[in-house]
DNA sequence: CGTATGCCCTGCGCGC
DNA sequence: TGCGCGCAGGGCATAC
């Protein structure tokens, strides 16, 4: 599942070989995985079409094109979008949605087993731009992002911390995984009301979140059976990962076995021992949704 | 406005 | 062994 260190860890293996390339054709196998405009006018409009730059906003992939327009992208759960020097030596893989042709023989295969990614063409009067793009909130690696502006983006806030942090339009970037792991680390329980963190408890959170998103970008991501970067090479942060998918497993501070529990809709794990739990009494409900 | 819910889609793991 | 069911989950539309 490609959050930020993952679709940046694209971004980076991309750019080399898309920068300055023109693209000459495209394919699109499965029209609902074009967004924006009409997967006819799509294909049309970029041929001819140069790459000038690649960018990011939290998970979204921001291709830069001349004459002036953005390809915008999200892999959501499942996309791969991998470039291919020798088409003809390598198979396509099954769920291979959308293909774009370079002038120089080469491939950009966009690969989505589930579908829920796709693509939007805009101009530079950005209409189609994607609405969660445009709200958008600040990028945590960015030097604006400080514990004061995490502070404000949950301030009045009653929701679980879980669940602002899954918000993109109050942090940029952040999935399932790097919010479970940022909370073990600042020792702060999925389930608490976003508002009440002590003003200590943000500064940790903000430290923690900052720290992990860093050191899994430096490991090119987390990969688990369908995350690889634009080379098809898999992330190295899975040997890091203190929380995430290692319910009954020991906790790397204190030894407790690692809970998993549902919340906000997610999977959720975390440490009692080190995370205490807000509302220690509802125990009975709690023991439900543990697996 | 803030918060909650359901849907999109396919592969896989589980239970019988 | 084989089948069917339910889960997994990011973002967005919709409802309250």
């Amino acid at each position: 599942m490609p959050e930020l260190p993952e679709v940046e860890t694209v971004r980076l293996s991309l750019l080399p070989h898309l920068s300055g390339r023109v693209i000459s054709r495209v394919e699109v196998g499965r029209p609902g995985q074009i967004r924006h405009p009409e997967p006819e006018r799509f294909t049309a409009d970029l041929v001819g079409v140069a790459v000038v730059d690649i960018r990011r906003r939290g998970k979204y992939l921001l291709i830069d094109l001349a004459p002036p327009a953005t390809l915008i992208g999200h892999l959501r759960m499942s996309g791969q979008l991998v470039y291919v020097a020798a088409p003809a030596t390598v198979p396509r893989p099954p769920h291979t949605h959308v293909v774009f042709h370079l002038d120089n023989g080469a491939e950009l295969r966009y690969t989505d087993t589930r579908a829920f990614g796709g693509f939007h063409l805009v101009g530079p009067d950005g209409r189609g731009t994607p609405t969660g793009l445009v709200s958008l909130g600040p990028e945590p690696l960015s030097g604006d992002f400080t514990p004061a502006c995490l502070k404000e983006a949950l301030r009045g806030r009653r929701t679980p911390i879980k669940a602002a942090l899954l918000d993109q339009s109050l942090i940029a970037g952040l999935g399932n995984i790097y919010v479970d792991e940022a909370l073990w680390q600042a020792r702060i329980h999925p389930r608490r009301p976003a508002a009440s963190l002590s003003p200590a408890e943000v500064v940790r959170l903000y430290g923690a979140i900052r720290q992990v998103l860093t050191r899994a970008v430096a490991l090119r991501g987390t990969s688990f059976s369908q995350y690889i970067d634009g080379q098809g090479r898999r992330g190295g942060f899975v040997e890091h990962l203190q929380v995430f998918r290692r319910t009954g497993l020991p906790c790397p501070a204190c030894g407790r076995a690692i809970e998993r529990i549902k919340l906000a809709g997610r999977s959720t794990h975390l440490c009692s021992g080190c995370q205490p739990d807000p509302q220690p009494g509802a125990e009975a409900d709690l023991s439900k949704t543990e697996v």
